[in-house]
DNA sequence: CTGAAAGCGCTTACAG
DNA sequence: CTGAAAGCGCTTACAG
């Protein structure tokens, strides 16, 4: 089995020869809904399948302005939500005829990814992750680029957003937990830029309220895992300790209850309970068993998808903001209410 | 803010007219390397920087025959390893002016991805899934275009692959577990067609042969967690049950540790040992703490980056075949030899 | 339905 | 170093 020899790709020139029509027939032949007569598609068809030919996308791209290429932009993947979410987005997209051109930023050079996103002609950006820039999404919008952002929200910015209730997922955490008897409840958060942080302390600090009471103590994670494990030490080091911690997400409580349950050798949910936010698929697993605020990626991706394909199908640029459901998913490690 | 109109974007026709130069002097502007003046280049830039122009890349490609484009072909992304491998990859090529072009393979339907692949021009094709058909990377080989597999290994195919030592590792594990003291030792397989599988079970069995024992029991896991659960269900129910199990990956393992603490209610390695393989971020959880085999995506990423940039500029598509060293990181789900 | 022709935005010999 | 011109592989009015 050896290697084949890098050979020229056949063009609609070829098959045009060979199938004894014309080059403009082949073209056809490849566009779904053109005037092709049923004949002249078979025979342009034969001789394309005896080539090898495919059309070039690229070419097609030039001529037509549609590329059919999205970019979508991450900043990282070890949070297992982007991976599934970019799973799910470019299935759909594929489905729906687009294809995924995967941007990850350099958070030195912002310009650079901007240059490059612009320089591929893609027709829509879908910038997923809760720590990008709202310049990046600004620029891109200003071409005329339709722009999602999933999960996260910038009011001030001409992008789309599709997020969940966060406001609302935080207030549902500090019922269950005033409810489930905690009596010094902290927060760790993620990074305080980000509007999902945001929104989420924002949602909790009001369901306290609506309690009557008020957040113990907080810390800071960044949405990284270390971040979260050093807010870990510093807030249950303390005397007396939080009975409860809501960590801003799911990446940083699995830290967050590793340094628990390993370093200080406490119990979860006996001496402290845990709840996080986005409902991963390690949130599942018996090892963490944890209970968390469901933001459902199938129906996040599903808006996406049919969001951004309006904006570049139907030049409908109106901003959309779409807010999903979050639901508390009840696990084993916070006490739950009676 | 209100959302800017989409408008036509500017040619370098534009950018000539405005700086008073030819259209080909823009070209060379923004082509390094070109010979142009400091004097024009300087024109020209200003220029474009006043229009907003950004050369088009789809033009470019077609002209040159450089699309700068390389397909990532995945099968699924919920094994942790690969959304590592894409995110470190990715970097990797856009570090060398490339761009990462997704497809996530739909098993019913391979001739379309293909087709996929081949439409949109891409320089180069890097598989990454245990389980992906070798009949894809084959006709992709067929035109010509540089195919590595990543994470697989087909001895028959055109396209060239970059492994970790599968065979070593799973010896390893299988001296390290007799060395243990173990006495009934089980095997829970992967996906039986997978290279990976086959490597890491037959390396596993020599190692056992070299200690004069053989494999207690067998179970498969297809690489799905709950194949995985299931696979554990079978083996540890039986009487006597195994006193290790090796599972062909983490992803599997962690499942099969469920099982065994949640359902089974039995000690992780008291009464059981569980060893993975790949060292995904999951295993050093402490949920977990799961001794398994090394392969450093680090190594894997820079080895298929390295050889599909070879490949693609210099034409060298000489197949290759990298083996990486596979060490067992020991932590704390097996029981250690004294 | 069909073909000849113009044209998309660019690169790249070619001649000066 | 520079510009005019040909050409990459295709789509799309246009006229028949």
């Amino acid at each position: 089995m050896s290697q084949t020899a890098s050979k020229q790709s056949p063009t609609s020139e070829d098959v045009a020869r060979l199938a004894k029509v014309s080059q403009s027939a082949v073209s056809r032949a490849f566009t779904p809904g053109a005037s092709v007569s049923p004949a002249t598609r078979e025979k342009v068809l034969k001789a394309a399948e005896e080539l090898g030919y495919r059309p070039n996308a690229l070419a097609r791209a030039v001529i037509s302005g549609k590329s059919r290429l999205i970019a979508m932009v991450v900043a990282y993947l070890d949070n297992q939500f982007y991976p599934i979410v970019l799973e799910q987005l470019s299935r759909a997209l594929q489905a729906s005829g687009y294809q995924v051109l995967l941007f990850m930023t350099d958070p030195g050079d912002q310009d650079d990814t901007v240059r490059r996103i612009l320089q591929y002609q893609v027709e829509g950006v879908v910038m997923a992750s809760a720590t990008l820039s709202s310049r990046l999404a600004r620029e891109c919008a200003d071409t005329g680029i339709p722009v999602v952002m999933l999960n996260r929200y910038v009011p001030a910015s001409p992008a789309s957003s599709v997020t969940s209730d966060n406001i609302e997922g935080g207030r549902k955490v500090a019922d269950f937990l005033v409810r489930g008897g905690h009596e010094r409840i902290a927060f760790i958060a993620g990074a305080e830029d980000s509007s999902t942080n945001r929104d989420r302390e924002a949602g909790f600090y009001k369901g306290l309220a609506e309690h009557g009471t008020t957040v113990f103590a907080r810390g800071v994670g960044g949405y990284t895992f270390e971040g979260a494990a050093q807010a870990a030490r510093d807030l249950v080091g303390h005397n007396p300790r939080p009975d409860a911690i809501f960590v801003a997400n799911d990446h940083m409580a699995f830290a967050v209850m590793d340094v628990i349950r390993s370093e200080l050798k406490l119990d979860i949910p006996k001496d402290i309970s845990v709840v996080g936010y986005d409902d991963v698929p390690e949130a599942s697993w018996k090892g963490y068993d944890l209970t968390t605020v469901s933001q459902s990626s199938d129906a996040m991706v599903e808006a996406t998808a049919s969001i951004i394909i309006e904006q570049i199908e139907k030049s409908a640029v109106r901003k959309r903001a779409a807010v999903l459901p979050a639901d508390i998913v009840v696990r084993g490690s916070a006490r739950k209410p009676a």
